[in-house]
DNA sequence: ACTTGTCAAGCAAGCAATTGCTTGGTAAAT
DNA sequence: ATTTACCAAGCAATTGCTTGCTTGACAAGT
């Protein structure tokens, strides 16, 4: 319920919109400063070896004060994995809209969904790539609806690359393996390192099309 | 300790072995039970989803007995992730050491991966891959150790493909990207589905090879 | 101006269950 | 007679969560 209250806000002036995550209307209140503080908690020690009363400290509370908002520590954790895939999957929205040809189209898409893993939105993103099987399953069947959304809008783009000679298999298979490619880049970008999550997503483009020149 | 006791076994006449995961000596006795419970419960219900009781209860122990065996639980997933990553390894070095040409030892690498991840060594593998973080550091830095020296390898064998012109990128993030596609791999292989891991493992190669002819 | 009522937001305290782990014993095997 | 592998019982700490109460802000009534 209290979660998607965030489908209901207006897209803001969709076409010249920066490409980073729209935000939720949960920033200046303390409902969100947990979800945040949880987001950031569960990535770091999973969702089982969090307790209430770290999420509660982060954010300068009591114990028992987070469940005045939520009603249970499962609804902290589904909240910040429907707060993942719905940006996510509005991330990509926004990109589709552009309607720019087929290989511009892709690599910006790559490179909106890494921007939002790798950046300031990741432990969202996070959560809901690694945390979320510990859903009960109404809950996670909510969330595998979502995703199999976006792959299905990911997989139009994949289509279009391919109509356009750009890549030779767009089956399941390959669109698996190249959103798994995205998704473990989560596991080991350093963001001291020498690549910035646009850089390494152009070579994610580079290594499975074939240009044409 | 005593999980590097795996280390100190012979490999079995290595020339004509199978190509799946030589097992470490821990086959028939109830230690060997307890890692193999542990893993499958670890990868369902996460590390500290998981309690020592469920593990005494697959093996039909009570909940104190596991620990005769191990002195901790953390030992009991330090003891599971090494499992994992030293199977890995010996069978990467086992496909190496058959001396094929760069692109016949690539599909091998990757299919060898492929089947011990979603085959029956699944569980290990997994945990490895997605619980390893729970270690604490001096663990975690053992295991890190160990998939350095994983990626060391294999990076060698995608050294030779861009050599014979197999592949344009060699550099470390599109060796972690391609990893990365074979990884997460666990998250969606459905052993029911029409696809078996060697077929996955073609289809990856042909995702990301310029081939000759 | 002053009381009164309401409500959001949180605290203090603690409860019942669960957790990892320990201890002392014991039956069988060696 | 020693060792191996386990059990029965339970302990101290931690867990998610509940309860009753307080506080500050705001509005309405008089």
């Amino acid at each position: 319920m209290a979660a998607l209250t965030m489908t209901d806000m207006t897209v803001p002036s969709a076409a010249d919109a920066p490409p980073v995550a729209p935000t939720s209307g949960e920033e200046g209140n303390r409902r969100g400063d947990i979800i945040r503080a949880a987001g950031r908690l569960f990535r770091q020690k999973g969702y089982n070896g969090t307790t209430i009363r770290d999420i509660a400290d982060a954010v300068g509370m009591r114990s028992g004060s987070p469940f005045y908002h939520f009603k249970s520590k499962h609804e902290i954790l589904f909240t910040v994995t429907t707060e993942g895939i719905e940006v996510m999957l509005r991330n990509l929205e926004m990109v589709i809209a552009k309607g720019q040809p087929a290989r511009e189209c892709f690599e910006d898409c790559v490179a909106t969904h890494m921007n939002y893993l790798l950046g300031p939105g990741r432990d969202f993103a996070w959560v809901m790539l690694y945390e979320s099987r510990l859903l009960d399953p109404a809950e996670r069947a909510i969330v595998h609806r979502m995703s199999a959304r976006y792959e299905e809008v990911f997989s139009a783009v994949l289509d279009r690359l391919q109509a356009s000679g750009h890549l030779h298999d767009a089956s399941a298979v390959a669109r698996k393996l190249i959103l798994g490619a995205i998704n473990w880049s989560a596991q080991w970008y350093d963001e001291t390192g020498a690549s910035d999550p646009q850089a390494i997503a152009r070579q994610l483009c580079a290594l499975v099309l074939h240009e044409k020149n």
